[in-house]
DNA sequence: GTACCTGCAAATCTTTTGCACGACA
DNA sequence: TGTCGTGCAAAAGATTTGCAGGTAC
């Protein structure tokens, strides 16, 4: 398995997808199909997927997956400290995997996503910590802005 | 009316309920009761309130505005900007006075709202700038994290 | 008088939940 | 075999929209 980050509380991070259900069946959960294929699509593709993109490609390989499936599994995945999720302003959450998960730039204007390093934010997250003692996750909601090119209309 | 901002695209920053139903006049609408009472309630109360609070707020001293109204008058009065909304994760939008917005910081676990001097992210802002021409909007989204009485548990 | 605004109902979009059946360990 | 998981349908929560009637200017 991945190395686990120091200052997060992730549970665990497999790195392949039965790892992960090996994991599930661990604690007595199953290794379902619609499981399996929801962890193939994870690993397989890029972030920033909604439920509903993940459901429609989990249903290109397992068309009787319904999407309130999707959703259960995320849950328990997230719970489990495999997947997370952030929210993007405006629109649906997205899902990532827990080790690939970083902090967002999304503009107000066109909604173009920017990745950001996680030191990005070490100023504020430290500064927040000694005025607040708030410990910031820059990961969970993403930083609001204009991008260049919506700033230069 | 009161001073506009430096850096940010702030149309107006009226100072009264009569002050902005002036403006909505002078651009060919109308100030009727349910734009006067909603300006009333948003310059009488705190900050951070929903579309429902507000609504129900409203509705106390005019009971027939339906909250469709109120979601149509706040998307006014933000095109002209005397309102602005934040977006705190989960729950819905909260909308505010333009002239009174200021960043956030929200505990993921009880939901705590941290009021934060925009000067806390002067750093972020001046590199994200330099890195990726992004102009942050602390105020759009909140930051997101765990307060110190969670923390402490 | 006429454009603008409103109430109401219904639609939309995202996510959650109840339930009875089906399948993994 | 018994529990856990699933599909389906329906509900829930937040917000938007179409329309016909009402009102400010």
């Amino acid at each position: 398995m991945g190395a686990v980050h120091g200052s997060h509380a992730i549970l665990a991070e497999p790195d392949t997808v039965d790892e992960v259900l090996d994991m599930i069946r661990a604690s007595g959960g199953r290794a379902t199909t619609s499981r399996r294929v929801l962890l193939e699509v994870l690993f397989g593709g890029s972030g920033h997927r909604t439920a509903e993109d993940l459901g429609r490609e989990v249903a290109a390989r397992a068309p009787e997956v319904h999407i309130s499936t999707v959703y259960r599994n995320l849950d328990e995945l997230e719970r489990m400290g495999v997947v997370t999720h952030a929210h993007m302003g405006h629109g649906p959450v997205i899902y990532q995997l827990a080790s690939r998960a970083h902090p967002h730039l999304i503009c107000e204007r066109c909604g173009t996503r920017i990745h950001a390093p996680d030191e990005l934010f070490g100023h504020l997250t430290r500064t927040a910590l000694r005025s607040f003692g708030f410990a910031v996750d820059p990961r969970h909601l993403a930083i609001s802005g204009v991008c260049s090119q919506c700033a230069d209309r």
